[in-house]
DNA sequence: ATTACATATCGCAATATTACGATGATAAAA
DNA sequence: TTTTATCATCGTAATATTGCGATATGTAAT
């Protein structure tokens, strides 16, 4: 089949897998980073940084925007893509509440 | 395509999105949520507690046991999986760390 | 208006993931 | 030993993801 079944899940379980859905990818974790470190962005810069067609890192951001980490604005003729910092933090906190409640010890 | 370029990018960079890749699944992230509840676990309560076939289930659990998040023990003619909380706690410090390190403030 | 540049989108091919039925393996129970 | 129960693995179909070339779109410069 191939497809997920979310009806069968919770919309938090659902969110919270397609967070960390979105960040299961090297090529998006290396441009988080990327302009975590430059505290600025061109889109072009991150083609020649991480290595993979302009094509393939449009696609990537695009699925960084889906779940709000990234925001895009016009500068000139390129696109500054910088970190939303509410955001960011928005979903650490969640990942880490799922990591906090989700302790047990059994074994 | 459909083949990730992991050759192009940092160990550190493909380790955490393995890791985030496992956990980008509903059904997994349900998974760890109620043996967490549990504080035990036998793989057939998740069938029916999930909803998925038992063999879609044991799926899950060779995924999420790959990156150590799960131990399973041989309890009588069942399966106790457990979550291992060394490792637990291991990844969570592992994902605060990226997220921490990768804040900006540029727009 | 034309050209040059930057990014987005489309369409496709290759590969990966999800899900499940069928089957295999193992261990307690009868 | 046969049966039953539990879980793993195999094989397969459906769908998703990844990556890229080609092309479209939009903006700035000439």
């Amino acid at each position: 089949m191939g497809i997920t079944k979310s009806d069968i899940f919770t919309e938090q379980q659902n969110d919270l897998a397609q967070f960390f859905k979105v960040l299961g990818h090297p090529a998006r974790v290396a441009i988080l980073q990327y302009i975590g470190n430059q505290n600025s962005c061109i889109c072009n810069d991150l083609v020649e940084e991480i290595g993979l067609a302009q094509a393939t890192i449009s696609q990537h951001l695009k699925e960084l925007k889906s779940i709000g980490l990234l925001k895009g604005q016009i500068e000139g003729k390129s696109m500054c893509y910088c970190i939303n910092v509410d955001r960011w933090n928005e979903i650490q906190q969640h990942l880490n509440q799922f990591f906090n409640n989700t302790k047990s010890n059994c074994c």
